[in-house]
DNA sequence: TTTTACCTACGTATTTATACTTAGAAAATG
DNA sequence: CATTTTCTAAGTATAAATACGTAGGTAAAA
């Protein structure tokens, strides 16, 4: 009787090469139930362009990494893709660390002085919707109890047609006056749309939104 | 002869409290000829807003900060106040970790392991308006070729260093009105540079200029 | 089911951005 | 060297964006 063998397509970010060699010998030694199909990006910005483009189960992702650092990658990772399941492997267990990024949106941390079977047992975690600690990473984050780890709110997407719709139509560099006339509404109405985009997305001004719009490849 | 005593305001900033300490205790050790006033930060944000609020004769800056990494620090300490003197200082004499450093406008890189003498060496260079190395690093920099710091501003459309700054700071979400402050200009005189950014760039409000911004990868 | 939250809609008041204009200084051009 | 252009600076006036407030409708949560 031959078991089913479960593929698992993993993505590996981690600027160092011996890095991401390592993981992927560990997990080839494990793969007598799974077979793992890896990419591996080197930084940030990398990783976020491949997530646009290629669905993946699982993101490994290092703390320190070149321009931007992993937890600012994170969070533009689930503004894209709010449901990633992003590991945070690092050498280092600073709280600073961890808590950054956890908030970002990371469903667990682990070392990087990881067994192979541990880290199967972390990934099968994570896949499964549960969070995972290294045990290390764990005692500091109990002992700081000061962790309040935000949930991961997939909400951030949650603009309805209307604001999805008008904040494309801003990134268009369209005023509120001519959003009016397009759609038969009036002005004031724009207005409380992009007022409620501003709250939505957390952002100051119209430069926040045209940002934000990028974010959400709108533009 | 009593020979006069100079004064150097300096910054460190360092997540970690016993480098800190130790420099400011070389520096102490070296105080024949010049005197230290000494301020400390541990983290990007906070020497951001210490720069904004005093100035500094030159500024320490480690690589590894807890958010903001150094060299994203630095560039935007350089954002705000564009003839800030950096010493960029680091355990690790890593090529990325320099070039990043003296890409964002670092204007030299010293290991910590460096002695008290060659430390206030390196600052004096610095306030001369000269480059410093530490040895291991400056062979490293040579061996890698690759160094290219500073590719001498690529045209950016012909904008003028001011429209340029001005440009940033509206992509960085600022209004008019707190440029002006930080730049110690007229908020009438920010209008004037945001309008002759308009035409130039061909836009027609602030949703143009953000994109422009992102082309010209300001952003 | 009642409550809560939120979207849509629009009004007023204030702040911010844009258009147009002037003018001295600096840089580029002939 | 003189001329022209462009940058920096700043004023007035208008347009646009933002803050705050109200309210009906709908859908989800308690």
């Amino acid at each position: 009787m031959t078991k089913d063998i479960e593929t698992i397509k993993l993505l590996i970010v981690d600027d160092h090469q011996m890095v991401r060699d390592g993981i992927r010998i560990m997990l080839e030694s494990q793969n007598k139930k799974y077979s793992f199909i890896i990419a591996e990006t080197e930084n940030g910005e990398d990783a976020v362009k491949k997530i646009l483009q290629h669905r993946y189960d699982i993101v490994l992702m290092d703390y320190q990494l070149p321009k931007m650092t992993g937890a600012e990658t994170v969070e533009k990772i689930l503004l894209y893709r709010p449901k990633t399941k992003i590991l945070a492997l690092s050498n280092y267990d600073e709280v600073t660390y961890v808590t950054n990024m956890l908030n970002a949106g990371a469903r667990g941390y682990i070392l990087k002085n990881i067994e192979p079977a541990e880290l199967l047992t972390a990934i099968k975690t994570i896949l499964n919707d549960k969070p995972y600690y290294s045990n290390e990473v764990a005692v500091k984050l109990i002992e700081n109890e000061k962790i309040k780890v935000k949930p991961p709110d997939p909400d951030r997407l949650g603009l309805t047609k209307m604001q999805l719709l008008i904040l494309k139509m801003i990134a268009q560099e369209m005023s509120n006056d001519e959003i009016a006339v397009t759609l038969n509404i009036a002005k004031r109405t724009v207005d409380s749309h992009r007022q409620n985009l501003l709250v939505k997305l957390k952002v100051k001004n119209t430069v926040g939104l045209v940002k934000a719009a990028y974010l959400l490849k709108l533009i």
